[in-house]
This record gives C-alpha cells, structure tokens and sequence, in this order.
DNA sequence: GCCGGCCATGTGAGCGATAACAATCGCGCC
DNA sequence: GGCGCGATTGTTATCGCTCACATGGCCGGC
C-alpha cells in the first residue's frame, strides 16, 4: 500500500520562504526545505518485497526470481533511488574510493599520471580522493596520507618521483593497503614505475648507434629520483660502449634551464649528440642551438624524455622516450586493487616498459664532425 | 610483536599463507590479518564514560568537565583512536568531501584551478573527490557529477572552462550544491571565474597606453569561454579607444599555435604591439618574432596571460596578465560551502579580478614605427 | 527549605545499508 | 509418499556514530 491516498489538501504552511513541503507516504516526516531521498526501505515497500531482496537485486543477484527483480528494479526507477555509499561502506568495510597523493604541480609526468589513475579507477567502479602537498619529505607524506585515512580510503596511492617521500613512505603505518607510483622505497611497499633505466639506455643507445662519438646529458635535478637513474643508465650505457662520459648538466625539467645550460653545448662543436631528460629541456636546448646556428639534426642530434603532447609539433619533431602514463595509472591501480583484496601489502616492483619514439631530431653525425 | 626474539628457524607455516593472527584483548574475536581498529566505544570503556561524552569531547565539545574531557583524549591517545567517518557521515548526513569535475589536461589554467580548490577545502576540512573528464560536453558533465553523487560528496564543482558544459550544468538536478568555476551558464547556478573582461582590457589598455597605435591579439579556442570573453573585452577597448581593430588569430592555447599565427605578424612591420591569450602562445611568439630579426620589446611589444611560473624567464621576461587561481579555488569553495551551509543553490557571480604584471616584454613603439 | 534551571552526563533510537541465519516452497528420488 | 536439498525470500543483528531526550546534582532566589 504505496500511498493509497493522496490527500488534495497537504497540511503544509507553503511556505514563508517559497519552499514547498512535499507530504511523503507513511510515518516519515519531512525537513522542511530538504527534499526527501528514497531509501531502500521506499523501495521494498514499493515492489512488495523485504529490504534485504532489494539488496540482493541490487548486489549479488542471485537467487532472485526474475519476475520479483524486474519489479524492484522497476521501484527503483520509479523513486529514482540510489544507494547510499556511506551506509554500504560503514557495513561492508569498503568505500570503493582511493587516495592520491601528489604533487601540487603541472609537470606533465605527475599530472598526467593522476589522470592515468583516475581513469583506471573509473574503469572499476572506484573514486578516488586527492590531496596534494607542495613539497614531498617526510612530514608532507605522512600528513596527507593521514588525511587520506581520515576519509575512509580503501588504499593509497603516493605518486612520489622524489627522494624526499620515500622516508615518509617508509614510516607508514603497514594497516592501509599502498603503492607507490613513479618511485619508492626498495622494499616493504610495492611500487610501480616506468623503466627509466631502459628509457634512458634507449636514448643514449639510440644516438650511439647513429655514430655519435658520445653523448652529453642535460639531467633532471637530482633530488628526483628518475633524474638519478636516468644519469645512471646514460652513464652505464656510455661506459658500455667505450665511449668517453662527458660531465653532467643538472637542470629542472624546465625550457630555461635546457636554454642555459644548453647554451655551453651550443658553443662547443666536439658536441654531436645530446639526450636531455625531459621534453621542455630539450624544448630549452633547441632554441639555443638554433640561436647558435647548429642545426638540428644535421649539426646536433638530440632526443628527449616523456613524449609531451606537443614534442611532434616541435622544431624538427623531437625524438623522445615516450612514457605511457595512463599505463602506470592502470598498472598501479591494479596491484592497489590486489593489496586490498588480499588484504596485505605486496612489496613486488612492476615496471612499465618506455619506448624510444624516433622523429627528426636525430641523424648521424655529419661528416666533418667525424673528421 | 617486533620480532623479540628472532629464532634462525621461524616457524614458517604458522598458517597456510604466512600471515598471524594476532590475539587481542577482551571479548573480540579477531579476524585473522585484520587488525582490529579502536572505536568510540573502546575510549568510552576506558575512560570511563559514556560514548556520548566522547562523542561530545570530539565535536561541540561544550559541556563537558575538563577533567572529563582529559582523561578521554588520553584514552583517545593510548588507543590510537580515530573516529570512523562513514559512521559519522551517516548519521550527520555530512562527508565533509567535495566532488570536482576537472578536463583531463595539463592546462596550466585548469589544473591550478584544481589545486586551489584542493587546498582551500583542506584548510577548511574537507577532503575532495576529483572525476576528470576527456572533454567537457553535456553528457560527460552530467555523469561525471552522477558519479560524484554516488561518491555521497557535500557538494559539487565543475570546472567549466568550455562552452559545451554549460548545456551540461543547466540541466542538473537543484537537489545538490553546486558551484561552477571558470565559466557557467548566466542563471540558475552559481559562477566563480576570474574577470576575463577586467583582465584583456588591462592587457590591451597597457599597450595602448604606451602609445602603438592598435594592438593584434592570438587568442584561444573559441569553444573557451574565456578566450571569448577576451577576444570581446580587446575589441571593446581597441573600439573604445578609437583604435583600429586588426583581424583575431585563432590559435589554440599551444606555444606552436603562437608560433605559427605569429609568422605572420613577424612578417608584417606594421604590428607593434600584440596581446596574446595565454602565455604559452607568447612563447611561440616571442620564438618566430626572435627568428624573423624583430627585437622584443624594442620592435613589438607582447603581452601574455595567464603568468605562469615561467613567464618571468622568457627572453625577455613576459609582461603577462596574472590569474590568481588560489583565490578561485578559495572563492569557489566559499560559495560552494555556503550553499552546503543554506541548503540551497545560489545564483551569485563570483569575479576574482586579474592583475597585470608589467615585465620587460613591452615598451613604447619605436620611433621609425610611428613615423 | 523548596523549586526552577543550568551543568554534566547517560540512555535509547536511529542513520541506511549488508550479513548471517531462518523460514518457506517445490521438486526429485528412493 | 516422505525426505532432503536448492531456490527464494524474510528476519534480526550490526556497522560506528550522533541526536533527542532523560537524569541527577548543584546553585541561587524567595
């Protein structure tokens, strides 16, 4: 008996402030000004079934007739019922939500790698909360990851390309499922990371292969950790081939810093070949080779790091080690997803494979450079 | 136990999948490789109280004896207790979260605009929950905010920089709050963005001021509401100077975009001064401006907008129009927070006015120019 | 000295769902 | 033809917290 009766006359004062009161069925009463949602129990009530049927119809679904479903889906949409979140998850455990830790900053890698979870996320039914910190040390990722907690997150994920976090990392309680995207402690918590080592071994490989002598390298700031290892494998994959290893130029990520730093490659005409560690660096570097009048490629090869968006439209193309971040988002989700199911930490490492995207910023060395 | 003792023979199978179950104090049975968490009830029992007064000491926290109140938060202390906020929301009908619908980009604008929010509603407790979407249409917004729904947020923001999302957000369901920043529709919902009008006057007035005789602008996509509004604010000031109005460059936000409409403004000795619509497409600009031999400012005078943290290091250093997209995302969580607070949409427009930062990018035409 | 009223605290009832178990029905099988 | 079992559905307890109201002590005022 759904309101059997629906009086003409709802005994409401319409209103000192234009709200309108709406009379609902049974013994609930009304907030005035607060529109009533439908709850289960409106619906059993409605399909003439018990709460718990509802339920199933709308969790497991088994060992439901299919006659009574089709009438409590039918209720369902009649009320334009929704489950409520808050009282499943305080029931089950489980919030279906994530946390995200990063970085308060638009570099392409973070950034994108947020969206790159987000997305896998989506794809199973999860939402995912953020908090973002200015700075990653030690405090900054135990107080975000507490604050994550105090939302009732299922898992965390701490997308932490810095070495600072890893301390952080490391302290954390062991009772909340996470991973650690981009880079992270050896071991104890399980981390997922694009293969910068590969990346760069393809980068330096690559220019070698062309015939350079050697290859210079205009790094990331140290304090990132796939700054570090792309000098290492540069570093490794040069000593490898018997060629000579040039120092090292420290820049930020940033156009300037490829543009300075740049400007003392661009002078020096023993340099044929440089791998720059990220795209706007090498963004940086081209401009100043250009300025200094070597031409890319036919004077200066030079390759990049991440594939931005824009690396295709560059002048020439850049070749660059393209990193799939939507991948890592996915890669990481899921092994987030297994620690919560199995209801431990994993430390296991996954790696997602870069690949070396060749467009016109590399050629052989000219002749005369050989000479 | 942090392993008090380390026998050289751990007795490795103490279950089948080497996890212990701890044995834990009083009446509780412990679910194995769970650890059981404290609540309120646990701190009540050992301090001696009722749950209410713990409850009490937590929130409104008036009425209670200090000396009460002490020996709960020691309670509160030794038992590392932290109060379950799915139970709280449940029952309080508040998540003290917010959802945010965001463009999958790495827009400078946008994703600032993001982590003001996400930094506003820290400092004010709430945690957020971010959906992005690919493109910003009717559909996608309408279930990126259904999304947000079922993730039971307080309240929602849409950063709606397109035009497109603006069929989206009207026809929303009242029955949330919801603020949209950066553009929205010119009723019924409320609007937080940055003055675009404001912001392109002053961009143009300076250059104007500074005596060229009209000044060309690149703008942004026109599905960009604000690359819209400061295409018209240019006009209108141009208009109102009496100044001659050049044809728009369409560009689309991209350094490339600057670059390859700004050739034809390099090759054209009549341009003197050019407004471009984000800084990015001044950067492209400065670059073709560079390689056709016109000096800036000296030979063309350039305007940016939007200062991103590289502005200052262009060559020469961007004069630029600064949005301040902290204070949109506190503006917006303010609005939004009222309308949780009243129960109701509001339909204010929020303006946070833009700045312009004067760097060495401009300068009066030269002489020969005005001859 | 009694009573109203405020302070400090406790009690019981939900919030809206799921879990565990109980109950009912019909059917196949010996 | 009775028994047992699976398919369906209902009942009750519970998740961890806050709300509304009840209670009991202590104070001041007449």
């Amino acid at each position: 008996m759904t309101s059997a009766l629906i009086s003409p006359e709802p005994d409401v004062h319409d209103g000192e402030d234009g709200q309108t009161a709406v009379a609902e069925l049974g013994q609930t009463t009304v907030t005035p000004g607060r529109r009533r949602v439908s709850v289960m129990a409106d619906v059993a009530r409605l399909a003439g079934v018990s709460q718990q049927t509802v339920s199933r119809v709308l969790n497991d679904s088994t060992h439901v007739r299919p006659q009574t479903r089709a009438r409590v889906l039918e209720a369902v949409r009649l009320l334009d019922y929704r489950p409520n979140p808050l009282a499943r998850a305080l029931v089950t455990g489980r919030s279906r939500s994530l946390g995200v830790v990063s970085l308060e900053t638009t570099l392409f890698g973070p950034a994108s790698t947020l969206f790159g979870i987000e997305r896998a996320a989506h794809e199973a039914g999860y939402g995912i909360s953020i908090v973002s910190v200015v700075t990653l040390n030690r405090d900054s990722v135990l107080s975000a990851v507490e604050r994550l907690r105090r939302q009732a997150v299922d898992g965390i994920l701490v997308i932490a390309p810095q070495r600072e976090a890893v301390h952080g990392i490391q302290q954390l309680p062991p009772d909340v499922p996470l991973v650690s995207v981009e880079a992270g402690p050896d071991e104890g918590v399980a981390v997922v990371h694009v293969d910068q080592f590969l990346g760069a071994e393809l980068a330096t490989r690559h220019l070698l292969e062309l015939g350079h002598r050697t290859v210079w390298h205009i790094a990331g700031p140290p304090d990132f950790i796939e700054a570090r290892q792309r000098i290492a494998a540069w570093r490794a994959t040069l000593e490898a081939a018997g060629a000579r290893v040039p120092p090292v130029l420290l820049g930020d990520w940033s156009a300037r810093a490829g543009y300075e730093l740049g400007a003392r490659l661009a002078a020096d005409p023993e340099v044929t070949a440089v791998f720059a560690a990220n795209d706007p660096m090498a963004l940086g570097l081209l401009r100043v080779l250009h300025e200094a009048g070597r031409r890319v490629p036919d004077d200066v090869s030079l390759v990049g790091f991440d594939d931005v968006p824009e690396a295709s439209y560059f002048a020439p193309p850049l070749t660059t080690v393209r990193q799939d971040f939507m991948e890592l988002g996915r890669r990481s989700f899921s092994l987030l997803l297994e620690e919560i199911e199995r209801g431990m930490r994993s430390s296991t490492h996954v790696r997602v494979a870069p690949e070396l995207v060749v467009r016109e910023s590399t050629a052989p060395p000219a002749v005369r450079a050989r000479a």
